[in-house]
DNA sequence: CACCAGGCCGTGC
DNA sequence: GCACGGCATGGT
């Protein structure tokens, strides 16, 4: 069926995305704005090579996947290649904790608003995410004027924790989750996600209030094992496809 | 008015 | 260890 790049960019791994009106997506990162139509826009660009993930098969993961059992080939089926993005550690690190009891069409607005307030513009209206220096003397006052609610606290707790990001890449997955969850408003769901959308860790198996759905339903006695090793794929694939389906 | 969203924290048992 | 209420905000 081809790549699914909207399911990949817009559809809950990152909030940095935006699609145009020409039907292209484009973002800030890597303190630029990055567009991109298809695939192959990025395998010339190290930086979306590597953002994109182009080394891995993601055809071969996808027929594995859809071969395991009948709910998974349905999932698979219903949509194009979802590929695991590799974003930067402290943008994923906070936008998960965003996320929490939230949706993403909110989520993608309190990233912006974040980025407009603390990030640099590089272009007309485009902003950088703000990194931790940027936000150095962000108040709780001042993210919760920007809506954040009851996650301000958090974002204070991970800019003071920052420098945790860098020093758990090669942990093992158990002890990796365990530091994570040393800043507040990082739980089993946020760290999962941070692992796999930003450190590669395909093992990771979020459970959020869809997938938990999933389990419930089509997986009652199975846990995130059953899935090894596309973990983490698998569960894009199911969450995808159970929130397209309502 | 209610209930929900890519959950987690603090408290109580 | 597990259960439960509370939590900011905006959409339906």
């Amino acid at each position: 069926m081809g790549e699914n790049l909207r399911e990949t960019l817009l559809g809950g791994q990152s909030f940095s995305w935006r699609e145009d009106a020409d039907g292209s997506f484009s973002a800030v990162l890597d303190g630029r704005v990055v567009r991109v139509r298809t695939l192959e826009d990025a395998a010339s660009d190290p930086f979306l090579y590597d953002y994109f993930d182009l080394s891995y098969d993601y055809e071969a993961a996808r027929l594995a996947i859809a071969a395991r059992d009948d709910i998974l080939r349905q999932a698979v089926e219903s949509t194009g290649t979802i590929r695991l993005l590799k974003q930067d550690h402290w943008i994923a690190a906070i936008s998960f904790i965003l996320s929490q009891n939230n949706n993403i069409k909110r989520i993608t607005g309190l990233y912006d608003r974040l980025s407009r307030k603390y990030g640099h513009e590089v272009e007309a209206g485009r902003y950088t995410f703000p990194t931790p220096e940027d936000m150095r003397d962000a108040t709780e006052d001042e993210l919760r004027a920007l809506g954040t609610g009851f996650r301000a606290p958090f974002i204070l707790d991970a800019i003071s924790k920052a420098p945790l990001l860098d020093t758990i890449g090669n942990l093992p997955f158990d002890e990796a989750m365990e530091r994570l969850q040393t800043i507040k408003g990082i739980g089993p769901k946020v760290a999962s996600c941070i692992l796999i959308f930003s450190y590669q860790r395909r093992e990771g198996f979020p459970l959020d209030v869809w997938m938990k759905k999933v389990m419930k339903e089509y997986y009652p006695d199975r846990d995130p094992s059953y899935f090894h090793p596309y973990e983490a794929l698998s569960q894009q694939y199911l969450f995808s496809w159970i929130r397209s389906r309502g």
